[in-house]
DNA sequence: ATATATATTGGAGTATACTCCATGTCAAGA
DNA sequence: TCTTGACATGGAGTATACTCCAATATATAT
């Protein structure tokens, strides 16, 4: 008796309760080339387990300041397939970079604040 | 013999050298209540050393995601005078905070790319 | 005196990333 | 059969942060 995999879908209104985003959201980064759900017989979108994985990157990406375009560039290469495993590398590596870019930018900028907070501490202090 | 402060002030176009920004989006920040440049007899914004620093910090806070709308709330207190010391303050620390957990967010990221990067370069390896 | 450079203002335009809305379709329940 | 609810589309509207432009003013150089 073969069992196919049980192969879990969701409607758009099951899949804003489980990424967060909204309808519209959803429909915006469709229109914009991030995600390709499927249509049932009624051109409804389904969402598969893939399609959460994948918007969790998305949202990590975009956490980083990831603009949608470059995002997009890289979900254009995943839908091509397997041939396109070095360029999506490339990529990620590309942001990497940036990525520990941004974490040093991060770092002074705390290390300027806390200097700032700790002058204005003072000044408090000996103005009573 | 008194010697007053030699007091080095910018016309908004040297300005825009010394701070990176154009005239554009110094004057956009003015009408945004950034920033309040004195203006001399024929009504041209005077900038000032103060300034550069003030520049310096709001552009920190700028790198570190704070809206304008937010730095103008500092940029208020600020032009209040010392009596608003204790409220900026105040406005540092939630920004301490918030910057902290961006820093959480991003380390996070970081963990989490590596590892997808790991995966990728596994998936060539095995393909070869 | 005139040209050039640098500045002024108000207001329009742009890019990004949504967000909202009007109108229409379809399936399932009362 | 009728209503309800969830979805579809196209297009308009919003917020943020600039960016550009036209018309005008002033100071300096030739």
């Amino acid at each position: 008796m073969s069992r196919g995999v049980s192969s879990v879908v969701y409607s758009i209104g099951t899949f804003t309760k489980i990424t967060g985003l909204s309808a519209d959201t959803l429909r915006y980064y469709e229109k914009e080339g991030l995600i390709f759900p499927e249509r049932d017989l009624n051109n409804r979108r389904v969402y598969s387990e893939k399609d959460i994985d994948w918007i969790e990157f998305i949202l990590r990406l975009k956490e980083t300041a990831m603009p949608i375009s470059q995002i997009k560039a890289y979900a254009r290469l995943r839908y091509e397939g397997d041939s396109t495993l070095e360029k999506r590398l490339d990529l990620l590596l590309d942001h990497q970079r940036f990525i520990y870019k941004e974490k040093e930018k991060l770092e002074q900028n705390i290390l300027h604040l806390n200097n700032k907070i700790n002058i204005y501490k003072e000044a408090i202090e000996e103005r009573r």
